[in-house]
DNA sequence: TAATGTGAAAGGCTTCACAGCC
DNA sequence: GGCTGTGAAGCCTTTCACATTA
């Protein structure tokens, strides 16, 4: 069985033609971590104190101290015994481990409703990124700006982005637009799509999306409302 | 070991002064599952054959057949073998465990950016919800309309819903204010939140939150961004 | 003394594999 | 022959408990 919690240096197995070899994988760290190292983070923002403990990040972030302890352990930093983590080392490991060492640039296609919320969204620059392109299909909307972003033509995607495999794209079209956007944006060299359109996308393995859908939240939401009135 | 899978009706044990007695809990769905079932509906809704096999569900909605097949046996339906799940009654067995059998009530406080694409998503309507009201702490917003949503003042909260125990509200302020936005719904009666803002909220254990981060979302995408090209 | 770091145990979720049924 | 329903196995995640160390 594979270890996945312990050692901070992993291996894992893999085969090949009947042989098995093993890879060292560094810092491999679990989803679920990734997701609480982003909540750690923005708590350790607005932290003032020079060190933190366990259990007061956990109050603040949410979990407990041992979930915090075990989270922190993935990143290769140590805490001081007795004392607790010094603040500003931790949030520098935090943010290395987010990729957060330089701005991390952001597109957005569509610039309908959400798109123009999400592109004025103060949120995204004040945690790492810079929206730095907003682009829509319809003519009559290129060319106004949109909380300070300007938008250009889809059709300019290409040139705007510098560096596209570095970026992140944010699909906030509708449903029946969100496959051919999330198209375009692979063509473009793009490697990670955020999509807030109820669709399943289709993509190759190289490429991540994250699936942001708010009627599904809603759903899960009713259902325990259900659940304890019945 | 608890039985997680398996035969519908669940069983849990309780303790009580030493004495265990069992009591048994219909329907108690896995929490992925919830979240499943969201996107099941979803492609269902727009699946014209009048019956889908677990894999078609699958292809279209995400995941394999084997988790669609475990998870639908969680609703008491039974499909058809060699044939597959009969739409309508699959999609309206669905509905029923995500508590929509009626349109369910959805308030949002904060009209801004964010607040306003959310009142403005034909997504909700679509999905079994309706949008009941838009409150806001701004006075010059109060009594404009944001996509056919007039803007409440939010002290009249309390007097436009007629029965906040079954609705959701949403929480679509800056995280500065959302705990206090937290309160004013959980003094009126609500007893689901959906919270946009990045901060933790606290609240009894009877009143669920669901919490949405756009950040976190693009911290997890970076993540994997980093570890790609590092 | 007060905290970290971490094996081990427990819990929950997904996948496998196949019996059962139409 | 095709597809469902479901134990069992395996994997991932969380929690526990405590040795360890400043």
């Amino acid at each position: 069985m594979r270890r996945l919690y312990g050692p901070r240096h992993h291996t894992r197995n893999r085969g090949s033609f009947g042989t098995r070899y093993r890879c060292r994988v560094e810092h491999q760290i679990p989803t679920a971590t990734v997701a609480r190292l982003s909540r750690y983070l923005t708590s350790l923002e607005v932290t003032t104190t020079s060190s933190v403990s366990s259990d007061e990040l956990a109050a603040k972030a949410g979990g407990n101290g041992a979930q915090v302890r075990k989270d922190l352990s993935f990143l290769g930093t140590t805490g001081t015994r007795g004392v607790g983590y010094e603040t500003a080392a931790l949030r520098n490991e935090i943010r290395r481990a987010l990729g957060l060492e330089a701005v991390r640039p952001v597109v957005i296609i569509g610039a309908g409703h959400l798109g123009s919320a999400l592109a004025g969204y103060p949120g995204f620059a004040r945690r790492g990124f810079r929206i730095c392109g907003l682009f829509d299909q319809a003519h009559d909307r290129v060319g106004t700006t949109v909380a300070g972003v300007r938008v250009s033509d889809i059709d300019q995607l290409t040139d705007a982005i510098p560096d596209p495999a570095t970026a992140i794209g944010v699909i906030a079209v509708p449903a029946e637009a969100a496959q051919a956007v999330a198209d375009l944006l692979i063509g473009a060299g793009f490697r990670s799509i955020l999509n807030f359109a109820p669709a399943l996308l289709t993509v190759p393995p190289s490429v991540e999306v994250r699936q942001v859908d708010l009627a599904s939240e809603l759903h899960i939401l009713s259902h325990h409302l259900a659940r304890r009135s019945g």
